[in-house]
DNA sequence: AATAAAAATTTAAAAATATCAAAAGACCTT
DNA sequence: AAGGTCTTTTGATATTTTTAAATTTTTATT
């Protein structure tokens, strides 16, 4: 049984920044490359969107600031890979709900 | 055994609206407040959230243009309700990432 | 040190959102 | 049909977000 538990307004706050930075597009196709602790780098994730590298990394950003992704440089290539695995399930969730 | 299936362009518009319209702190309070099939009015949402009513009113009618609320009417007052009861999933999963 | 490759930052302009206050609509009761 | 209550819409303003281009930073190689 668990206790229903009431969000206080700077955890609204948080989990709003967070939904926000998964709100996008980009930032959701992003997300769906990012299987299983696979890790890719800017430009490989630039090459896949097809969108321009700065704007790519700008996306990345901004899921790394708001705790969605994170990063590992390795040598010139910064890798990046999600930080929670189930996060994946809020795509699939939202997928799910929207083809009703 | 479920096949990985690639999102379509469209589809991730669609997504990204409609985690666009949960990623405000006011709607991820209004999700919160709306517990298993119950529905409540836009003024009794109002006066739980403290904000005007007009601006309620205005979020209430994003979740639902968005897919996330449905409405029903009932004399003068206007009775919202979660359309899917795994959206409040979402709320959860997300308050449990960030709190790591 | 000079060059090259990869990524991040800055800048500027356009587009989208959020908010309150006021006006308009919808619905009941008398 | 008049008045009152509840809701939605509109208008105006302020803020935030998105995007590409240009610049800068970081790292490796020659």
């Amino acid at each position: 049984m668990i206790e229903k538990l009431k969000l206080q307004p700077d955890q609204l706050e948080r989990a709003a920044n967070m939904l926000k930075a998964i709100a996008h597009p980009m930032r959701i196709a992003i997300i769906g490359f990012l299987e299983e602790g696979e890790s890719l780098s800017v430009t490989q994730i630039h090459e896949k969107l097809g969108i321009e590298q700065s704007t790519t990394s700008h996306h990345l950003g901004i899921l790394k600031d708001k705790g969605v992704l994170v990063s590992r440089r390795d040598g010139k290539k910064t890798y990046y890979s999600l930080k929670h695995e189930n996060l994946k399930n809020i795509i699939d969730c939202v997928s799910m709900c929207e083809a009703s």
